[in-house]
DNA sequence: ACCATTTGAGACATTAGTGTCTCAAATTGG
DNA sequence: CCAATTTGAGACACTAATGTCTCAAATGGT
């Protein structure tokens, strides 16, 4: 990101970015000319803006990161029990899995996107400490395979969603039961 | 797959699946000089005996699955309660996470590959009717949520010993417990 | 309506990887 | 130990994508 002459005018900006998250997601090594397509812009005005494509994938990871804790950060309040928040994570970011899926796959190491990766797990963190305080997870599970858990039940509630068979309120519903309770049977 | 003139000599074969399997474990885009050098053997080699790139992925993306289908089948007997099949999957599945972790990234449309990966689903599947049937998994769940809980642990558990901070026999059993019953405490 | 500035289109050089080929050297089986 | 055949190394043509540049045309602010 960066542009000495040229200043980007705002509705181009948003239909690179809109254009490259979505069609990244769809296709982790898409060029620069599909994205450009897509976006309904020509490529010359992409390397403008973005010298590189590394500096693009930089750019729109960190605007899905910081959109993602941004709507986590505004589902949750300060008061409530640990479970209400692991729910009210789910929710906020499930609707979101079409948009930052690609993150995962189309690996970058921006100092920025790595940051905002590192303030997620942190806050992940916390909530499983919490959820144990809680009761809701026991305490002889390993942390780290919690959060593991977590992140990947993000990933197949957004499938599920994504594949019609679970709406969003269900996905979120079914994710907290089957990290909490497991899948036996409801409670 | 095919050669005309030349016969490829088993230990090259072995080197170049090996290397093949191992290198884009680390890395799905690697080049074919990089597959090439970490096999010992020369750049034409490769293309002696697997035409294209796509034939070689296909080929080790074949070999996988039926690694991984005889593993499994191995591992289970037919009379066991479908619980204990489901460990003795995970146990025999988790080793070999390494090896087949690429699949999910590198996808193909080899036929043969699709197959064998329509076997192990429609494995995954019954397992989980016979679940279902023995009060293990509720049954109101859907049953593709089960199964993309079944992949997802199979990878975090793959995961979780790589990182170093579970046996596979400790992966094994919290996979086990984790789909079951959940993470709130011990039965 | 004008002027400054961004944009689109296309030409261009460059790079990286693929796939083919040839020939000398190494390996294997008999 | 010899003959047949695979292998390695390098040259080669080809393709696809990146990134730079220029200039005419569209756009937006005033």
């Amino acid at each position: 990101m960066s542009a000495r002459k040229h200043v980007i005018r705002p509705a181009t900006l948003e239909a690179i970015v809109e254009a490259a998250i979505r069609v990244l997601n769809a296709n982790a090594g898409a060029t620069m000319s599909e994205i450009a397509a897509q976006a309904g812009v020509g490529r010359a005005t992409l390397h403008r803006h973005f010298r590189t494509r590394d500096d693009l994938i930089g750019a729109i990871g960190v605007r899905c990161i910081e959109e993602m804790n941004a709507a986590v950060r505004a589902a949750i309040s300060q008061g409530q029990p640990a479970v209400d928040r692991l729910r009210a994570m789910f929710r906020a970011v499930i609707p979101l899995g079409d948009r930052y899926s690609f993150l995962g796959a189309d690996y970058t190491d921006d100092p920025t996107t790595r940051q905002g990766y590192e303030t997620q797990l942190h806050w992940a963190e916390t909530l499983v400490e919490d959820l144990k305080e809680q009761g809701d997870v026991a305490q002889d599970v390993p942390s780290r395979w919690v959060v593991a858990q977590i992140d990947q039940l993000v990933w197949t509630a957004w499938n599920a969603t994504a594949e019609g068979y679970l709406t969003a309120d269900d996905a979120t519903e079914l994710a907290v039961r089957t990290l909490i309770d497991g899948l036996r049977k409801a409670r």
